[in-house]
DNA sequence: AAGTGGTCTAGACCACTAT
DNA sequence: TAGTGGTCTAGACCACTTC
């Protein structure tokens, strides 16, 4: 039931994508807003909706007075850390075709941080899931997630493909991930992690604690993860708050 | 020579957090779009421009057709990773009242990866500049920066105080600080790290490899900063991306 | 002075939620 | 079905850059 026909905005922004990417615009330099406006057959303020969500991406730049130009620099960032929302969409971004394990698929009962995180029940259970992400065999990110089981709307949750989690609580929870809280932490894997991850133990790794909320600002998911420094570094965008 | 008379859009934002912060919505509804606009006299658009912002800040969040809602787990972060412009206000953010301590200033020949990252010239000498961020004699965070000394228009510069960064850029290069990208690197500190930030050597740190750029897209300081991670976790908010 | 992006308005219509 | 947020329009005026 997916109801989808792209707005007027994310077909501007496609264009103009698209047009950065095959080198369309001469010295990097964008039209002014009203003539794409006359081009595209939008409004002005289509325009600058997709102008507007183009720079926050970081692909373009604008200066009041003066124009719009493509930005280079930005076109580096392969995976902007705060619009992730796939660790697979991650490694393809980085040039790598993915593979997913289950390492573990289970019902457990939760410790109190995750009781206390997902606002659970004491006799509350939790279907842990724990998922590695590899590149040609190699392990690249582990992720451990933490779903309560009372929120599943059906009981048959075999699957052949394991989907992101986002896709998993959409079809088996029927609730729309929304956002994350995340936390950033430096860790040295311990043994059992580094087994897992095919590196020495205590390599040095960064690890995301994280609650995931749904369409109704509920906490549906907490989850854990950890990535190889060596194969992966997160990078972001950081602006002045409020522009 | 400041120009800042608050945009409409920012006096409503101001005008709305103020009544979050008073728990002046009942149920942490808010009200619709239609009534907040008669109430303070905008049009809808720029009600619409505010409620957007303060959504992206986590503050509130919206359903179609449902209404607009004072998001508790969002305010829950103090200094969204994303939007961090100042360690200062990291550290107030935090309640602590920092000061700063400058433990370098001196003019020094940049290492090869800078000149790349700063596209500076092989004869090009740096600024470097070395601070620590304490909160009652404790260090918190140390940041190390690298502006191209070429971008100076004036050679006075000893301060009293030593300002941020980006105001130290204004003031005496007159660039205005536009963006940072920014790379989260784990690490082990060593001996000298470690002395400089009150903690044993090999303690677990987050760092930030970063580029400034200005309001013309050109590099115009790299940072290196770490982070004592058992005084200050950074938190932000992953979305999806577009959303 | 001309041209650009930035802000704001008033209003139309659509998609979705609640009841 | 009424009420909410989501999208889009056409146009006005302002602030800033460029020449």
């Amino acid at each position: 039931m997916i109801t989808r026909n792209p707005s007027l905005t994310e077909q501007v922004m496609a264009n103009i994508k698209e047009r950065i990417a095959d080198d369309g615009f001469e010295d990097g330099r964008i039209p002014p807003e009203t003539e794409l406006a006359n081009d595209l057959g939008v409004s002005r303020t289509t325009i600058r909706d997709a102008l507007s969500r183009l720079e926050h991406e970081g692909r373009i730049y604008r200066r009041q007075g003066a124009g719009t130009f493509v930005n280079e620099q930005g076109l580096q960032i392969r995976s902007r850390l705060e619009e992730i929302w796939s660790y697979e969409q991650v490694l393809e971004d980085h040039g790598y075709t993915p593979s997913v394990r289950v390492l573990a698929e289970t019902t457990v009962t939760p410790d109190p941080e995750t009781v206390k995180a997902l606002l659970l029940d004491d006799d509350d259970t939790v279907l842990m899931l724990e998922k590695l992400f590899l590149e040609d065999e190699e392990p690249v990110i582990l992720t451990i997630n933490l779903i309560p089981s009372k929120i599943f709307t059906d009981t048959d949750d075999t699957e052949a493909e394991m989907p992101p989690v986002y896709e998993f609580l959409e079809r088996h929870a029927n609730r729309t991930l929304s956002y994350y809280l995340s936390e950033i932490i430096p860790v040295a894997l311990d043994k059992k992690l580094a087994a897992k991850l095919g590196v020495a133990p205590g390599t040095l790794a960064i690890s995301f604690d994280e609650i995931g909320f749904d369409q109704n600002n509920e906490p549906v998911v907490r989850a854990t993860s950890y990535f190889r420094d060596d194969l992966l570094r997160f990078r972001l965008m950081r602006r002045r708050a409020g522009a």
